[in-house]
DNA sequence: ATACCAAATTTCGTATACAGAATGCTGTTT
DNA sequence: AAACAGCATTCTGTATACGAAATTTGGTAT
């Protein structure tokens, strides 16, 4: 019989549920992180607190004052851009790689994230826009089988996440978004390999920009 | 006055220990690590130690056995496959980011840095080779100016000081490698953007190759 | 001799305790 | 009134203590 594991430790919920704070913007920018407080506030003690904590700070989601503790990192325009640069190089790879992997189940799922990307454009629920954004670039990622690329991207995207939400309020701005896309998924399930990744990169290239100049 | 840093925290410098000795094989596969035991040998006391597996657990320098405690991860292909093909996208980004951030005292260093590797080839010094290789590509990293690769790459090379230690018995197997860096540098300091990624990329390809099937 | 059960020991995860540093408060001096 | 010195308070980093889980050991029964 497997012995699965029946709860997960306290420091990987702690780190869970300020990392969650942090992206959902709960927690803002610069709000002191205070060691006691956050203990009081989990119900736990300020040991498993510590080491969450030490690891947010090493993936610079918060950051040392050289004061007292950490702070909430800023949102940094700089750090989403060199995600986007970054992605333009891997999003591609992880649609190249997930070509050969897909499986009808796989194609289902996509489809039904696509469904709902674009139902909740149209009812401009921005928040539910991203999860659907971060939820089928991710399906992509783990599709590829790249244990790397899965693991470094999920937690880029708990940056992208905390820089999007302040510019999704710009309702509209996500439809062409979608089309995009649907068009990549099309275009991976008809196994044109070269065309899916072109279309990845452009679809990355051109977000930042969006991003910069909204224009509805 | 700056109020620089005395010291890195007991957590940092734990991790920084542990993870040295599992790169550079002093702690091999498999073997448990104690926190006892780690404690006394680095006259600290648990709690650092403990901090400090639950980041290489994160990042997979150490593995959950189920029972108890964790045990030196297994130096895994696939997962060297994983971070080449990821460098595969990588690497020629930061060639491509790099050629218009280097200045001169940048192209001495790589010029250092090749002709030690070479030097050390010639030795068949099979460690300050390994050394040697990853200073070439982490200072392509760090004129990348892109703060994702260079944490990034940073951890992977970690990963890949671990596989590639056994490999690099192999003598002489490393002396084309050199000539690809010099290469590759070539075409940077010349502006060949186009010509610098592709030898790059090409560079990264074949390396799972050479170690597969070397020849001498 | 081997297999099985229970007590003892190891060791981990978490809680609590302690020490040092930084901030703030208060009283005094100019 | 403003500024500074020094004490009190707060809070972090690290050490130690505690409880639970799991492995090992020793003994007994077959």
């Amino acid at each position: 019989m497997e012995t699965l594991t029946p709860a997960k430790s306290l420091v990987q919920m702690t780190y869970e549920a300020i990392l969650d704070e942090i992206c959902t913007g709960s927690l803002t920018p610069g709000t002191r992180l205070s060691q006691d407080h956050l203990a009081a506030q989990l119900n736990v003690s300020r040991q498993p607190v510590n080491s969450a904590i030490t690891m947010l700070k090493a993936q610079n989601f918060v950051e040392d004052t050289g004061r007292r503790g950490v702070v909430v990192a800023a949102v940094d325009r700089k750090l989403f851009d060199a995600i986007y640069q970054f992605r333009a190089a891997i999003d591609p790879l992880a649609v190249e790689l997930s070509i050969k992997r897909m499986a009808e189940k796989d194609i289902a799922e996509a489809r039904e994230i696509i469904a709902r990307g674009k139902a909740c454009v149209e009812a401009a629920q921005s928040q539910a826009v991203l999860q659907a954004d971060i939820d089928f670039h991710s399906l992509i990622y783990q599709l590829s089988g790249n244990a790397i690329i899965i693991d470094t991207m999920h937690l880029n995207w708990r940056h992208l996440q905390r820089s999007m939400r302040k510019v999704l309020q710009h309702p509209g701005m996500t439809a062409q978004v979608w089309s995009e896309h649907e068009q990549i998924f099309d275009a991976m399930v008809a196994g044109k390999t070269a065309q899916a990744t072109a279309l990845m990169r452009a679809h990355v290239r051109d977000a930042p920009n969006r991003i910069s100049n909204p224009k509805g």
